[in-house]
Formats: C-alpha cells, structure tokens, sequence
DNA sequence: CCCTGATCCTTGCAAAGCAAGGTACCCTGT
DNA sequence: ACAGGGTACCTTGCTTTGCAAGGATCAGGG
C-alpha cells in the first residue's frame, strides 16, 4: 500500500520500443533530437533523455531508416533534423504487427483472469 | 559466434518484461524451470531459452520475489520448484499498472491513427 | 567580450537476453 | 553391470541498449 508513489518505472520496459517510438514520432515529419526527446518527455511513462536519444539516432542513421539534414535555428546553433526513409517506414509497419502481437501476449500472461 | 542478426527479432522487447511474465506463470502454483521454457515457448511471442531462465530466476530469488523447494521427479533428476513470495505477489501487481500505462502509451505513438 | 541557453555529441557503466558449454541424475536395454 | 539417452540443473561470455555525466560549439543580450 506504501506504493502510491509515482515511482521508479522499470526502466528496462522501454528496450527494443523506444526505437519505434522514435521512428513514429517522425511519421507526421521530420524533428531534431531534443525535440523529440521532449515529446517522449511528454507521453506518460515515456521519460528519456539526450545520452539514450543521440545513440538511438546514431543507429537509426547508420542502419538507413532516417535521414538527416541540417536548418537553421530561429534562435540557437543550426539542428539536425531526421526524416524517415522508405525502409524506415516500412520498418516502423513491421513493427506494429509485432508489437500487437507480443502486447497480447503479456496481456494474457500478466493480467490475472476474470473469476466468473 | 555468429552475432545474432538485429533484423529477424524482436528480442529486445522482452526486456523487463519476462521477468514479470514469469512471476505471472507462478500465479496458479509451483512451477519448475524446464516447464516454464516450455510454458514460455508455447505463448506467440514469448520464446525463451534456459540461459535465459536460470539467471532470471536467480535474481528473483535473489530479491525474494520467489522461493524454491525441490521435489523428486517421476522420472529423471530433482526438479527446484519455484513459488511466489508475498512479495513477489506484490511486485506483480504493481507491474500489471505500469504495464498498463506503458502498453497504452506505446499502442498511442506507434498505431497509426485513423483517418477520418 | 563574457554569460546564458540551445544544440550537438561522446564516454563509460549496468542490466538482461541468449547461445553454447558443462555437470549430474535416473531409467532402460543389452 | 554398465552404456546411452533423456531430463534437469547451472555458468560463461557476448551483445545490445538505456542512461548519467561530461564536453564542444554556436547565437544573442547585457
């Protein structure tokens, strides 16, 4: 009962889904990195933070699925801005399935049973 | 040898999660490990292997969420049975909020949104 | 000309899944 | 009696990835 507290969520959740988070925040159209680390920010139970969002990018980038180009900034040095490519979307798509599938599953297994 | 290909799994997002998917297969009563593998790997999604099992279930033992008792198998070795602690009972049902939480705002971000 | 803030990035650590390898026990067939 | 196979336990080493901390660079205001 102690518990009401917001409290540490098991950061280990966001392993593996963080990426596609990521990649469907650029659906709509490009972003810079602290951009979309605030609108993580943003969404409950989404925290994260520069030192995971740069790697994350890195990867993303060398595996092909954004793309990159630098604007100015109305106020402040220039930002890099990522785009989704192609494969990117595609990518994204692959995943939605497998996330559904694997949501269902945990929900089966976690969440206990009705008892008529 | 032979690095796993990042492409054909979706294997990090089991992280931090199985843990709690097995304390949920422990619900109903004792299980030993073999028997989650096997329990595991018969739910779309959730393969696991005995390399991963065991280091798991050490921690949790580790951190008291389960105990162990060994029994005489009908045929073949002893078998440590694993049980839920009162609290590890209680580190489920916390989990099942946040997982909750996590699984809506994930479902918000990736699915894409109908177009009315 | 420095100070503040925005923006970029890197380094080093820790947690956890997995393949592969190793040991021990028990039953059955010869 | 003992060899082989199936069951069960566990460990080692690698890899991925989230995160905190640290650092560089640029623009504008006092």
């Amino acid at each position: 009962m102690a518990a009401a507290r917001p409290e540490a969520l098991p950061g280990q959740l966001r392993r593996g889904t963080l990426e596609y988070c990521v990649l469907a925040l650029l659906r709509p159209g490009e972003r810079y990195a602290l951009d979309l680390v605030r609108e993580l920010g943003a969404v409950d139970g989404m925290v994260t933070s520069e030192g995971t969002i740069y790697p994350l990018l890195s990867r993303l980038r060398r595996d092909g699925l954004v793309e990159t180009a630098w604007h100015e900034s109305p106020s402040g040095p220039p930002r890099r801005y990522y785009q989704l490519t192609a494969t990117g979307r595609d990518r994204l798509d692959q995943f939605v399935g497998e996330w559904i599938r694997f949501r269902d599953a945990v929900d089966l297994l976690v969440i206990p049973k009705e008892i008529p």
